[in-house]
DNA sequence: GGTTCTAGAACC
DNA sequence: GGTTCTAGAACC
């Protein structure tokens, strides 16, 4: 399986939520949610996420939601499984420094 | 009794949610959170509230929030028995615009 | 007593 | 299948 390969499994709807969202966090314009370094987590900004693909403004794309509310969204999230983790952010950097010093 | 008297109740903790609620909405600077036409029902710009109430900018007022989330804004309205009304704006207007034709 | 995260339920 | 509003539960 070549990991690299970011299309969708055959029998899943493109336009329901979970597509949407593959396509969202794999496209690097969208700079309010992204991978983490280990392809793991999704990291979503939301403030830059209710500007870039939330807001009405943003509506233009296919993979626009419906809602315009970042909780609705989030209830998307739960009922899909996905569940919220600390930031991991700058955790393992901080502890690089540390070993570095 | 004075409907004119918007101080608090005695055995009202001024530090709690409610006492801080009734503060705001009274208060005309914030326009963010205001009293409908009638006085029956608090209306929120919620990207008004958030900025002028809630971001941490905003924290200097003695009523302001630990929270810096909406949602947790609404959980607390929820937590006190506060529920969400369809949007009762111009529909009045509306009906006597119709009337008066 | 307040905040956060998730889920239930009703509705569209 | 998605969205909205409210509540449960755990944690601070």
């Amino acid at each position: 399986m070549d990991f690299r390969d970011r299309s969708l499994p055959d029998g899943i709807n493109p336009m329901n939520f979970p597509a949407k969202l593959w396509r969202l966090v794999n496209n690097p314009l969208n700079e309010g949610i992204s991978w983490d370094i280990h392809g793991e987590v999704i990291l979503i900004d939301q403030h830059l996420f209710e500007k870039q693909i939330l807001s009405p403004r943003a509506n233009t794309s296919p993979d626009a939601f419906k809602t315009t509310n970042f909780s609705s969204f989030v209830r998307q999230l739960n009922l899909y499984g996905f569940k919220k983790v600390d930031q991991p952010i700058k955790q393992l950097d901080t502890l690089q420094d540390i070993i570095n010093l």
